[in-house]
DNA sequence: AACTTGATAGTACAATTGTACTTTTATAAT
DNA sequence: ATTATAAAAGTACAATTGTACTATCAAGTT
């Protein structure tokens, strides 16, 4: 028998030196090469792991996200609906340097990934993903209220969504011009409105 | 004298050009050769005309806002401040193909635009006038209004703004999640809550 | 008609890319 | 100790890249 790799591992460890790649030098630098030796690996042993780029890139994207639903998890939820929903949220902003990180290839590779099959499947999977952690804080936001009917339901998710993504792109592409608090501000109030006009109607 | 050529004209052509490429292949695909070939020039005509790389693709990218200006300014405005504001935020979405097309070249270009010193440029020029556009809106509503304190507006517009940009993000990228209709009820009832937000205190 | 000069075409080159392939190394079962 | 085999390294190759360079074309001034 020979010597045994824990793939999972090994794949891990090649997808986190494939971020610091993206990030020092964006997507178009992010070569089997150049995340190989960043990895201290030779391309051979990177194509012994992902068979190809797009395999690789996929496989970044998706732990962007396993990372991000960790973290979520990992909350341990507070007391009212509305005090629960902004901890989740204010989990999945780009506020501190690790969330950064990881929202910069998160969108760099969502932008990039054009019509690579590939790819294309890993942008949908993770764009769902994010879609239903929406979801579950509108109904943490619902909870104990008159149940509203689902169509506004959906579009208060989708709304959430792209208020959510988009402040996240601005914090990454333009942070001279958006910060975190004023981000975190803006979401909070944005599901405080939410909440209140629940109570209201 | 040589045969003398409208320049200005040359280089929309090149970026109209350029705009096709990444929609049909991407932003990676979008090299000098590439480009060249779909304007029907040689690459060293389209090197007489852009230098270099990014000062195509920067180009490319201001195009993309100096035509949304250009739609933006032949709208004659309806009655109301909120009506307009509605009018105006409407055209900023892709909403149709040819702003479906803008939009995508503007998020690749974007999201693309990393650490490339051109690029930077532009984005941040870019940024720039969609955000100032944003300001203009927030002001129509607030026509006749009591004239609130700076601060808030300026997180209302930062608000506006990264809302329009992750609901243009979301249609570009999974339209089969987000349609033109949804984006524009939800930018409409955003735009409504903050005018009658407005009203009441 | 000759010439000047911008516009265009074409070619060349070094560098980098993804992928396929062969060789070497190391480890665990026999 | 021998061996089977996964892991790692290394090499090769065709294709594509950005840019530089030279040659050709065309138009308007003289």
């Amino acid at each position: 028998m020979p010597k045994l790799i824990d793939h999972g591992e090994r794949r891990e460890e090649i997808a986190s030196a494939a971020w610091r790649v993206i990030l020092r030098d964006g997507v178009g630098a992010a070569s089997v090469r150049s995340v190989a030796a960043e990895a201290g690996l030779s391309p051979g042993s990177l194509r012994h792991v992902f068979a190809s780029q797009s395999q690789l890139l996929a496989f970044a994207m998706k732990l962007v996200i396993d990372r991000a639903d960790a973290r979520v998890e990992a909350l341990t939820l507070r007391g009212t609906g509305l005090q629960s929903a902004e901890d989740i949220v204010v989990e999945l902003l780009p506020i501190d340097e690790e969330r950064v990180i990881e929202m910069e290839v998160y969108l760099a590779l969502f932008a990039a990934s054009g019509s690579d099959p590939m790819l294309r499947d890993a942008r949908h999977d993770v764009f769902t993903r994010v879609r239903n952690g929406c979801r579950r804080i509108i109904y943490l936001i619902d909870h104990g209220q008159n149940p509203k009917p689902e169509a506004e339901i959906q579009g208060e998710v989708t709304a959430l969504h792209a208020l959510l993504d988009g402040l996240a792109a601005h914090l990454v592409w333009q942070p001279t011009e958006m910060d975190a608090d004023q981000a975190r501000g803006i979401i909070v109030s944005h599901l405080r409105e939410l909440a209140s006009r629940r109570k209201n109607d």
